[in-house]
DNA sequence: CGGCCGCTGTGACGATTCTCACAAAAAGAT
DNA sequence: ATCTTTTTGTGAGAATCGTCACAGCGGCCG
């Protein structure tokens, strides 16, 4: 156990570090002793950038939990089309349970920055679920979150057209992966064009031309590669943002 | 006791009297002790056809069980802009945990079909995840294909543009609420093609052409208003399906 | 240093999709 | 049955968006 609490402060100043609190941060939902009682199932891997936690088909049942590092989750097509469902960071879970005939990963993990992971098997999960009342309600409460961040994103990505769709992902970005500085919010995560599209749902060129048209409205800017948002307002205006009590930050993320 | 008992063996005629056993229903996860204790913490509600179960942005905390009707849960913008991200029926459960400060309803539940619907207080559920281990470790198999079914959608309503929704959407349709007959796949539940439209994210007039050149391709026919699948392949080949094992009935589905 | 490769930027064109306008048909209401 | 309302159908033009082609740029490696 002496190891367990070693591994919480560990957390607790990897928080410290990061630039914001913003992930989806199983930190939020668990307390340390319920978190504790999940690191102690975990056993250590490390994923180099450019490897895979699973692919699309491998058989499922671990949870993955992201010490560091930031990981991809895609779900590709033949064609050769591809749709990012989101990306990972530092405190973040990744896991399909083992169920019945469908405990098939239906999306891969491309490690995307090295990481450290903690994997804990869903078998032993499952137990754990089934002793500690208090950590499976915790976790449900995780679930749904995690659950009305997809859902959000269909009006997102839907209803507004593709400049609605780069907006909002702008923002939600900012909100996972923002640091307030003095010109505005900058995105610490650095994407490339196509990536940008493959969250989307549209073209690289199509990114690409949005993006500059939003850089000479002024709304935003790019340094290094990195982006900044001057204007967030009218970024929540192209995407028709709710007015933020409807739409909780917990949930307008990556 | 008897009482739940009694409901059981209601839902198992019920479930037996419906064409096909096609709902995401808690029954598949869970076993019937299970689902009697859940059913032992329901209060009965009726809902007429019009009338809606929530709205989004009300409190949240209450577990909708629903023995009969039909629910479809709708994501609304400013600009009367709406997205429908389900249509629930018979045995399907409708929720959002309360948790924290986002305990809002981030989706209005509008009844389409007068319905009878089993309400649990969030309260008293989390009491009985947190007492029975394995009742929480089922409602968390049936969230994470919630979720699956989210993100397999997204794939299919962004990557192959609105014929590719709209076959995807039908294909799903098929799933959850198609009758086996002797020309095709029959969809028993009708809706307007503004509904459809609602679903894929598309203009009426687009659906409208859409399906008239499915029909004139003799892909679907449509009798009294309602759909008949005739080459649920083309179909497939439209929204680029995954070959069937790697999608499987579970997951395809509103 | 030169060459290679991946990312960014841009124009032109065509396909897709939305919007508006209005007519026809079907379903409900009195 | 007649009137009203909702739903379906269709055309035309505009707006959006994707595709192709290719140029420049920058980093990386030998």
């Amino acid at each position: 156990m002496g190891d367990a609490v070693m591994a919480v402060a560990m957390k607790n100043k990897a928080a410290g570090e990061r630039q914001q609190d913003n992930g989806l941060g199983i930190h939020r939902f668990f307390s340390e002793d319920q978190f504790a009682r999940l690191e102690e199932l975990m056993y250590p891997k490390r994923a180099e950038k450019g490897s895979y936690l699973f692919w699309e088909g491998d058989a499922a049942g671990k949870l993955y939990y992201l010490r560091s590092g930031k990981v991809k989750l895609r779900k590709s097509t033949d064609e050769g089309k591809d749709f990012t469902l989101s990306i990972m960071q530092t405190g973040d879970l990744i896991w399909e349970p083992e169920h019945g005939l469908s405990s098939v990963h239906t999306f891969s993990a491309e490690v995307l920055e090295d990481a450290e992971v903690g994997v804990v098997q869903w078998k032993d999960l499952e137990i754990l679920l089934y002793r500690y009342g208090d950590f499976a309600v915790r976790f449900m409460n995780w679930m749904a979150i995690a659950q009305r961040v997809s859902e959000s994103k269909f009006r997102d990505l839907l209803l507004f057209g593709k400049p609605g769709a780069l907006a909002s992902t702008l923002i939600r970005m900012a909100n996972t992966y923002g640091v307030a500085t003095a010109e505005g919010i900058k995105i610490s995560l650095k994407l490339t064009h196509t990536e940008f599209a493959d969250l989307i749902g549209t073209s690289r060129e199509s990114v690409n031309r949005m993006l500059n048209g939003l850089k000479e409205e002024g709304i935003i800017d790019i340094r290094q590669g990195r982006i900044i948002i001057m204007e967030l307002n009218k970024l929540r205006e192209i995407c028709h943002c709710p007015t933020c009590p409807g739409c909780p930050k917990e949930i307008c993320r990556l």
